[in-house]
DNA sequence: TATACTTAAGAACAGATGTGCGTCGTCGTG
DNA sequence: CACGACGACGCACATCTGTTCTTAAGTATA
């Protein structure tokens, strides 16, 4: 999105974005000149015109700070946490890298996804436990040793291994005390792509 | 919020509101007029002085389209993966409520909270496996039994069960294999509050 | 009944703002 | 070398826009 920007291009795409995120509201053509210490208002209207062209923002003729970002999900500095390294392999940083972030919603963000809380504990050789909330993608297709959400013809659902196995599919659950299931009319309503746990 | 506001101040908020959201940029004291037939600039200053004595808003002085939102926090809709329910505890339900919404972000946000990457088994009977993302808080009081982050004075940082005894403290691994160790002078970084798996 | 608040019209003004014209220099490409 | 791009100056113009003043009707409050 960026890359086709000239560099001076992508500080003023950048100033406009961060203005209207953080203040709400866009700046204007001088304003612009005059964070950039441009002169004359055409010499903006130069750079506003190559960011229209190339798709990055639209304009309407004639409107003081009537500047629009497309394609432009929000500010992305308040989403997600600081990711500060890899615990258990050695010396913790004191301070913490800002610059490595992660951002657990959009990390699942993928469309038609949704969240389950897990009911017992036949999954829990899998790490996955009673009260944790499992992130399901209905648009996978479950491929044999996926973790899937299972339905069967009487409308139960259930979460287990999937091994499809001749005429049969095994629904095998991650707990050494518990039998696996074996199913004719079963169908996969989605793939297990993650695990939220909350310990507060 | 809204509750201390005329009708008509109520309307013209949303409105403001809505633009910003939707449009990118907020109206001009004439295209406020334009959409509820105000015919005079004057007539709707009058609402943007109530608004913004009313704390709503904020504008800047001979300003274009300078209205600023206060206490705003985005378009909520778009937040979050919507929560369907619990699973293997009987029927599924065909439809999705849409209504109940988990946002992982907002969940672990926390002033201070940060993410680690887990490395190694250690903590794997408790569910926490090698490549999981811990949430971590900084601000939280380890108490005997939780997971904390713990540092050694020679900077080494670990993860494991936090129990205070007598003169040191047992640093408790999560895995049978793993014997505890025992350490006088230790100080926990901070509590693990969430974990979070990919799984894709 | 008097007072204050809300809502609004109409007119006028100053200044803010987008836009177009012509010109110029630099740099890389063919 | 010529050409096109990028980046910028300076100026002028039309209009957009916020603001203020005066006036006034309707409504709630004391």
């Amino acid at each position: 999105m960026l890359e086709q920007l000239t560099e001076r291009q992508r500080k003023v795409y950048l100033f406009i974005r961060d203005l209207i995120h953080n203040r709400g509201y866009g700046p204007t053509v001088r304003e612009i000149g005059e964070e950039f210490e441009i002169a004359s208002p055409n010499g903006v209207m130069c750079h506003l015109r190559a960011l229209e062209r190339k798709g990055l923002i639209r304009r309407s003729k004639r409107e003081a700070r009537a500047i629009e970002l497309l394609g432009d999900t929000g500010p992305e500095s308040l989403e997600g946490l600081p990711l500060a390294g890899r615990v258990a392999a050695g010396v913790m940083h004191e301070a913490i890298e800002q610059d490595k972030r992660i951002d657990f919603t959009s990390l699942f963000q993928r469309p038609g996804c949704f969240v389950l809380e897990i009911s017992g504990d036949s999954m829990i050789e899998a790490q996955i436990a009673d009260g944790d909330f499992a992130v399901v993608d209905p648009n996978r297709k479950a491929v044999s040793g996926d973790i899937v959400v299972a339905q069967t013809e009487e409308g139960n659902a259930t979460m287990k291994y999937w091994f499809p196995e001749k005429d049969h599919v095994r629904l095998q659950p991650a707990n050494s005390a518990m039998e696996p299931i074996y199913v004719r009319d079963v169908q996969a309503l989605g793939v297990v792509v993650g695990v939220v746990r909350r310990m507060s």
